[in-house]
DNA sequence: TCTTTAGTATAACATATGTTATTATTCTAC
DNA sequence: GTAGAATAATAACATATGTTATACTAAAGA
């Protein structure tokens, strides 16, 4: 009855995060993302409405790439805290685009840094709280002191001040774990 | 011999600063910078070869004022890092654009972060050259260690992230600056 | 007063962007 | 095979941007 579908939404998204991790969201435009699909234009306005809101479904797929980033991160030491800092600023420097797209965007479609933090997949919720249930009377305080130093840390690995080696940064932050408890 | 000059280069950067603080970097264009200048676009290309040279003058424009502000904030403390740090997330929530102008952008055309907190006038520095000092035997770690704390607040207060009120940024400082010592 | 000339405004060029109208294509039901 | 319809390509519209060419204006020296 009908032609069929030669572009899917998958090969739209996929064409669309490839561009934003490379080049970052603003470059994500119309033409550049037809290009990369190896289509026209049209294609991506049959599947969305209009190009933020494919933004806003980036935004969705690239949080879950930090949860699966997270999620997949070789567990560096028994301090979940120090893990979750190493994969974090790691993610930062690995991934610039993408961190600064997710967690340093100003509108971020409602969603607080603590949400993008647990996600669905809320793995980091579940470690951080059995952690700071350890002999720990004030673990809100706790967490909270050690997220804006990894979110410290992180945002100056995003702009190339950030330059400790890996064993360093486990390090400083088992240092400032035990200093901070 | 010659028309007397209208606009001058005062006129171009004031209004391009202006814009600057309220709707960040991006948004100074040649044309918004015209209208918020009252002129056309032709003394912009007199006094600038091109955008990019008015983007470095408003670089600097941007650390001077950073500078500025916090030499003529209010000190809370005796503790200098204390003090550079509620001043610091201050002016992070305060002038957002700014802060993501100068602290937040990858190129910063060639001068680092610590650079910038010192700037020409070598205020930062100084204090917390003299504060690190007072029986601290590893200072410069101390430092960065602090800078991360800070700087991870302030980023924090620039997306909305950071809601604590000026007693409470006051206490976290000093609890902070007391544990990492 | 008139000419010169730097300064300014207007308008244009070239490119980039989101979005839509039009046309062409191709698949499926008949 | 043909008709209908969804899909896609081409091209257009509207706007925005940096930058430059052209024309106009006014101030100062002759």
């Amino acid at each position: 009855m009908a032609r069929k579908e030669m572009i899917t939404k998958q090969d739209i998204i996929n064409a669309a995060f490839a561009i934003l991790q490379e080049e970052g969201i603003e470059q994500v435009t119309a033409r550049k993302l037809a290009a990369k699909a190896n289509c026209s234009t049209q294609p991506i306005f049959r599947i969305y409405k209009n190009m933020e809101e494919l933004t806003e479904e980036l935004f969705t797929r690239a949080c879950e790439f930090f949860q699966d980033y997270y999620a997949g991160f070789p567990r560096q030491t028994v301090t979940p805290f120090v893990n979750l800092g190493y994969a974090y600023i790691k993610f930062a420097g690995e991934h610039k685009k993408l961190f600064e797209f997710v967690f340093l965007s100003s509108e971020r479609f409602g969603r607080s840094m603590y949400d993008l933090v647990n996600g669905s997949r809320g793995n980091v919720s579940r470690e951080i709280q059995a952690a700071a249930g350890q002999g720990c009377e004030n673990a809100s305080e706790l967490f909270m002191k050690m997220w804006i130093f990894i979110h410290g840390a992180a945002c100056m690995a995003l702009t190339g001040d950030y330059d400790l080696s890996e064993s360093e940064t486990i390090q400083l932050l088992k240092d400032s774990y035990k200093a901070l408890k």
